[in-house]
DNA sequence: GGAATATGCGAGCTATCGCTCATATCGACA
DNA sequence: TGTCGATATGAGCGATAGCTCGCATATTCC
């Protein structure tokens, strides 16, 4: 393997404009990303799109990568926020109801910006840093993991680790295709429920 | 977007001798490719790999992407013939055999080159030509869904094509991430008895 | 106001990329 | 053996990438 690029933020904005920069920095690679593609979106093109000049970007950004990086924190944290939030309201919620909202939330976590979502899972390298950004799915999966525990009597599952691996990625797979097909929202809604349904045959004691 | 680059081969080799060289490249390009990652493996690079020149490399394949592709492509078909033939052999089997049978097929199939599939998977930009070769996923569909019609008086679903659909991706899905985890053995296979678990619990009529 | 610091600028450096082409060598058939 | 298309070569072209650095400007603090 190559050597690792840096991707450690180099300097932290400390007045209020420096900040409006690195939104802007980030809202422009968004956009370049979205419109361009990885490939061609550079550095240079990202800064003239965020109205800024390369050093100002390099200032924030010790490398393309940490820029990504940065990027797809930004975007997985609001998403992961939401979805974490919806997991502890649901805590002592009956199972199904706990289920059916948990998806319906996967659906709302995915809708918040479809297109970078897409271009994000599809071309960016998951490399260095980026992986380990990725990774905030592990972390999702073992709070699912605490959750079948604490209803383990309601479960005909007994290997719940791996029960909460093919939850996650079985949920995941289905919103990301739903998403990344561009559902219309009735048939969204559709799939929503023929998952939720999947899922209730899946897990429960009883049938 | 980008003008989309050439990937139709340049010609075909005439020459056992040319055929050797296309061979030697495509496995340059896959061990380049797993020890540098997709953006560091230049066509230089694996044409020296290869022990050829980079003229000759570009005697066969027109870009960098047409090479890729045709890996892909190589890659994808040693995969699918493995799932294919299973599928053609459970034909008549009980529907509970034959779904195990494919799901373990799928991850026997995954796990043929499994550093290579994780390189192709994660880092390989998906465009032009090399959506249209994961794209062979609908090939296995529509078999699947004919596999289906076969047993329509088994099953408790009445849409089959949508059935296929998500049968599909999910079995892909947790498949892959399987893979991209690098689950130990014993772990994969507590995921695969989990993932049949819940099959033959959303598709029959019994329950 | 003025020193100190933080921020912004962008021409341009170096490296490397994908790729071409003039030339050399090989192989099949006469 | 000679001929000619198929195959192989690799120096190097043009383009562009990521990134630096000397300097200009804005802000803060005294």
């Amino acid at each position: 393997m190559a050597p690792r690029a840096r991707t450690a933020p180099r300097k932290k904005p400390r007045q209020q404009r420096s900040q409006a920069t690195v939104d802007a920095i980030l809202d422009a690679t968004a956009r370049v990303l979205c419109s361009t593609g990885y490939d061609r979106a550079s550095t240079n093109r990202i800064a003239m799109a965020a109205g800024v000049s390369v050093g100002s970007l390099y200032q924030y950004f010790p490398s393309k990568e940490a820029l990504v990086a940065a990027l797809v924190e930004r975007h997985t944290a609001s998403m992961t926020a939401l979805v974490k939030s919806k997991l502890a309201e649901v805590a002592t919620a009956p199972l199904a109801e706990a289920c059916r909202t948990m998806i319906d939330a996967m659906f709302e976590a995915h809708a918040v910006d479809p297109r970078l979502h897409k271009v994000l899972i599809e071309q960016v390298p998951r490399v260095g840093r980026l992986e380990q950004v990725v990774s905030v799915e592990r972390e999702v999966e073992a709070l699912v993991a605490l959750f079948l525990e604490a209803r383990k009597s309601e479960l005909r599952r007994s290997r719940l680790g791996a029960t909460a691996f093919v939850l996650c990625n079985v949920v995941e797979a289905v919103t990301h295709a739903a998403v990344l097909a561009e559902l219309e929202p009735k048939r969204a809604r559709e799939v929503a429920d023929e998952l939720t349904d999947m899922v209730l045959r899946y897990l429960p004691a009883d049938c």
